[in-house]
DNA sequence: TGAATTAACTTGACCGGTCACATTAGATGC
DNA sequence: GCATCTAATGTGACCGGTCAAGTTAATTCA
């Protein structure tokens, strides 16, 4: 079956077209210095043969491999990855580079730049949200290997590609106060995370330059299970509220659960308001006033901007920063 | 920044060592022939110096990668990709591959191959769920490439691993003809695509069986929205029935807001099963009876059956199967 | 005690490209 | 008509490993 019959090299295809095999190098990186008619000639050989060059070979002798690597620290954006790797994939192979996918764990972090830099891995996309992940560490761990971390990380030195998180949730809680909604509860995703940690905060900071309080809020997973969860443990408080604000799509789907179960109406009892506008939102009941992010966008500036950054490694560190919008559906309404 | 300090080679550590950098080289590949006293200060200096072997000069020699690649032809599974990835790369990673993902159509498929040809890709698992990809197109399309499909393709000639679909339609079938459900609809998948194929089969097949016939039937493209929409079509036709099949959860969804606009109540009115048990389907309202994929375990079981593969390539081509469980919750009641 | 074995290395060739530099020949300028 | 330039190609070294075959010295065995 595996019949696998080797594979020509640029030197059969020169001895068929009578020229040095670096002539036929020069044919495949398309330089200057060959004839138009030995250029076709060997271009016709190389079709006829199927031949294709060695990336081995190159990569050993050009030091690079043309391959991106993912690095996917312990976290799981609920399912979100698998588009993104697609998106990000095709926006590679746009510019002629293939993508790589690898996990890992913050204690080895170390190892997967080795990993990278032993392969010649040319630039990193690196999924680590977690708050404790400083600069010091990570550029240290690089190894030099150019890196865009896509997260929002204001004031970090790591090139980033990220959403507003503290206009995003600007946007959720002004909506819920221009609808009149002074009682206001949160389910946020987990502060130990950079999404987490802002848009906790500036909801907190929001509702306070308007003199009022958060006043109940537990931090969810990202699950739908903890958003059901975290909305029992806030429902138990007897804490009253009218706005809620929840960190994720499926996470309000577990809250919604929660405060059907406790008999609540949504909008008429609570007006919720949650994050990313994935298609969930528009099938829950009812549909979910959300903060959409635009992530296909995100995916191609990431892969972009780690191209610039290859393109020009003395570029100093900086970041791109994605707005993210206001949807207004059915689970929101004046108080 | 990008200090990128040159790193050391084999050649360097022999040096240091006082041997010949062949005798790095068989402590690197833990082959005999070095006394156990050179093979520790070796060892030593690698990790001193930071050293690792420059895969690119390795593929070159041994004609290998140690990289798997995915391809993914044209489809998108809704989101289940992601995790799949995850945790197929966890598993490749055990067995010192790494895994790369690309993105393909069914009319680029062969160009895929050649580029994993062309970087001497160790094995390839291919996401190619439409019905349309014959077996002789994907066995010459491989270059002779060991791979592994993920799908239930049954009498296929190229190795595949799949859940049993007939199976799977079969648990949905008889549960709902178990509650004495005689007027049944479905929202299956496409039957462009194997999965759906074999599922809407099968339902007509197995109420066949029992004398019965499919009432209704609308495919969905496993899209929320699909499921709203066929939903929508079944209801408008006026056709009655008590029992209602969905492809997967996700279509689940949005057929049971349709159904919620038709002020249907379930299970009261209309008893619901669907299929993947996705966290999805314990967040609905009400939580969904469905079957169970255990996606997990054929990631890790597709990975380890490629590497059977690549490791013993005159393997006649088979496959492995693996069965769905049903999970009864509270969509499904007895009539 | 001397030949045969074996463990521990060493040697040289090779994988399939790229790159800097040398060479050749026809065209150009004066 | 001769020196000069340039386009087109050839030459040799190199990238960093692996592999098969040779060498050396210590060990075993008759």
């Amino acid at each position: 079956m595996a019949t696998n019959k080797k594979q020509p090299t640029i030197r059969d295809i020169a001895k068929l077209a009578g020229v040095s095999y670096q002539t036929v190098s020069l044919v495949i990186n398309g330089k200057p210095g060959v004839s138009e008619k030995t250029r076709r000639e060997i271009t016709r050989l190389m079709e006829e043969h199927d031949f294709r060059p060695n990336r081995a070979a190159q990569m050993l002798s050009t030091n690079r491999s043309n391959t991106l690597e993912v690095i996917v620290v312990d976290v799981d954006y609920g399912g979100r990855l698998a588009d993104s790797t697609k998106n990000m994939a095709r926006a590679a192979k746009e510019a002629g580079y293939s993508l790589l996918i690898s996990e890992s764990t913050a204690d080895r972090l170390e190892a997967a730049f080795e990993s990278c830099a032993a392969r010649l891995v040319d630039g990193v996309i690196l999924y680590a949200p977690a708050m404790h992940m400083d600069d010091e560490r990570l550029i240290k761990a690089t190894h030099g290997i150019p890196m865009v971390r896509r997260d929002y990380v204001p004031g970090s030195r790591v090139a980033w590609v990220g959403f507003d998180q503290v206009y995003a949730a600007r946007l959720a809680v002004e909506h819920l106060l221009a609808l009149g909604h002074h009682q206001i509860a949160a389910i946020p995703p987990t502060s130990k995370l950079h999404n987490g940690y802002w848009r906790h905060a500036t909801i907190r900071n929001v509702l306070h330059e308007h003199g009022l309080t958060l006043l109940a809020s537990v931090e969810g997973d990202y699950s739908m299970r903890s958003g059901y969860t975290a909305m029992q443990q806030i429902l138990a408080t007897g804490i009253a509220f009218t706005g809620l604000i929840v960190g994720t799509d499926g996470m309000a789907l577990g809250a919604l659960r929660a405060l059907h179960e406790a008999k609540l109406c949504i909008p008429d009892d609570i007006s919720v308001i949650s994050f990313d506008n994935s298609e969930l939102s528009l099938y829950t009941e009812p549909p979910l006033t959300t903060i959409e992010f635009e992530f296909v966008k995100q995916d191609e500036l990431t892969i972009k901007y780690l191209l610039e950054i290859i393109a020009d490694p003395e570029t100093e560190y900086h970041h791109r920063i994605l707005t993210p919008n206001l949807l207004v559906r059915d689970s929101t309404r004046t108080l």
